[in-house]
DNA sequence: CTGGGGATGGGGCCC
DNA sequence: TGGGCCCCATCCCCA
């Protein structure tokens, strides 16, 4: 029995030592496929950094194609193959950017914008801008961007002049609020250079902060670029007071930072924090394709293209709209009107804001050449529409709109009313339903939503006592008893009691594509 | 199956 | 702050 035992304790301990050995082999199995797995991706990801290098040198290159096509005396296009020496007082890690000094509130001849890619081995682009008329040349932006070599999303950053102790390590820090950088300066119409940051942080939905580096507007400018305080973070800069490189030009200077990564160009949809939220960004969060100001500098991705005189902006929508949202269809056509009509600024409904833009208008004659960039956060064309047909970006109140939207320059007469309307861009919705995962903008908007989960229906029609929620229900209901139906199709004269079924209908019956 | 049309709900802005 | 208004997207029903 005792034999037996002992047997059965020797065929246990050989039992686990097996095992043991069984495991051991599988754990390293698993670590050499794990290992090999790793290395792919590796290699992937590296060639897919270059695929992407290469395709941003032909995006650029068409670019500057474009631009010479048009211009051909008005732009010089350098190209830069090495990485110039920085000083010690520049950012290290051999991916900043530079940013020349302002002088006077435009773009000089002599102004280049330094991108320099993190490995010095890609193609590097300068578009030098030369305007026979410096000082009329008008407002210009210059756009700014990093691209590191880790990762890009982590990788945008602007030349501050500061020691790179402001950079943050994500990988070793992922608590840290993950910030990119470019920049924005903006010369000429708000004779200010515009710092905003965008800032991922963990709170609330990934809101863009923006803070004023200590400059005051220019004395010119009698408008204000509403900084929500509410939202408003410390810099990362280690000493804020320094100045960004903007010697001592008066103006306001402000930086932005924007996440590159999950996006093509923009921002994330600022509803990712709840997954199941549908939202109406979903479509154009990512749709870059808004032009808010108009004007003639174009942003090419890592270039600016700053075209003159009444020649029509030319932009590559190819890189930035490869998806086609919805809402960036407008500028993929615009770019077509473009193309197929090269002297003719295309009534684009972005442009209409040209002509309706009091903002712009009032800034004084130096803005006779506004801007065109791309508002890379929540932009939407819907916006521009909504702005166009509702009489440019000051819309037309008796009210001074002095505070101005800093993602789109619109004009509000209160800061309140610029941060209601700056949630448009930053995504915060403050208002969440109890009942369920629907967050809102306002307040009022909450509230008449909550009346789907009581039911409350306190407009009832007079003709059938049908019962409605909302009031402009109620009234679009009431048509069918008027037979109010003020919408015609231009195209086949068919009347509709609603723009959007007549929409429907074109796009169904009349469209072109 | 398709288009028209009604209903519904969210977004945004003005007052 | 809330009401009103307009826009838009979507769902659903019906011819």
């Amino acid at each position: 029995m005792a034999n037996c035992m002992g047997f059965h304790t020797q065929i246990a301990s050989i039992v686990e030592v097996l095992s043991n050995a069984f495991v051991a082999e599988i754990c390293k199995l698993v670590d050499d496929d794990y290992a090999v797995f790793r290395l792919e991706i590796t290699q992937s990801q590296k060639e897919n950094r270059t695929l992407r290098r290469k395709l941003q040198l032909l995006e650029l290159k068409v670019a500057r194609d474009r631009v010479l096509a048009s211009h051909p005396s008005s732009v010089k296009i350098l190209d830069q193959y090495s990485v110039t020496a920085r000083g010690e007082g520049h950012l290290t890690g051999g991916n900043r950017s530079v940013v020349k000094p302002v002088g006077h509130n435009t773009w000089r001849d002599d102004q280049l914008i330094t991108v320099n890619e993190g490995s010095g081995t890609s193609p590097q682009h300068i578009i030098m801008i030369e305007s026979a008329d410096a000082e009329s040349a008008g407002p210009v932006v210059k756009q700014e961007r990093r691209r590191g070599e880790e990762d890009p999303r982590h990788s945008r950053d602007i030349e501050t002049g500061v020691p790179p102790v402001a950079m943050e390590d994500h990988t070793t820090a992922p608590a840290q609020p993950r910030t990119c950088h470019s920049i924005m300066e903006v010369s000429g119409m708000l004779n200010a250079v515009l710092k905003s940051e965008t800032d991922r942080e963990t709170v609330k939905q990934r809101i863009l902060h923006t803070e004023r580096l200590g400059c005051s507007p220019a004395p010119g400018s009698e408008y204000l670029l509403h900084d929500n305080p509410s939202s408003r973070t410390v810099h990362s800069h280690p000493n804020p007071s320094q100045p960004i490189e903007t010697g001592n030009d008066p103006s306001c200077s402000y930086a932005t930072e924007m996440d590159t990564g999950n996006m093509l160009f923009g921002l994330e949809t600022p509803t990712d924090l709840s997954k199941g939220d549908r939202n109406q960004y979903s479509g154009s969060v990512y749709s870059e394709g808004c032009l808010d100001k108009k004007g003639e500098v174009i942003v090419v991705d890592e270039v600016i293209v700053k075209v003159e005189g009444d020649a029509p902006p030319t932009w590559n929508a190819d890189s930035h709209l490869g998806d086609e949202h919805s809402q960036g269809r407008d500028f993929l056509n615009y770019r077509d009107s473009l193309e197929t009509n090269a002297n003719v600024v295309t009534p684009s409904p972005l442009h209409a804001l040209k002509d309706h833009d009091p903002v712009s208008t009032s800034m004084g004659p130096s803005d006779s050449h506004g801007h065109v960039f791309f508002d890379q956060v929540l932009n939407s064309n819907d916006m521009a529409r909504d702005q166009a047909r509702r009489g440019g970006v000051t819309s037309g109140g008796s009210k001074e709109k002095r505070f101005l939207c800093m993602f789109c320059n619109k004009g509000f007469s209160s800061p309140q009313k610029v941060e209601i309307h700056q949630r448009v861009h930053t995504g915060e919705k403050p208002y969440s339903c109890t009942h369920c995962h629907m967050r809102f903008t306002e307040a009022g908007t909450l509230k008449r939503h909550q009346r789907v989960h009581t039911g409350e229906k306190p407009y009832n029609c007079p003709q059938c006592e049908k019962r409605f929620s909302r009031q402009d229900h109620l009234k679009m209901h009431q048509k069918v008893h008027t037979g109010e139906r003020p919408f015609a199709c231009t195209q086949c004269g068919k009347r509709f009691s609603e723009r959007s079924y007549l929409k429907i209908h074109q796009q169904k019956n009349h469209s072109t594509r």
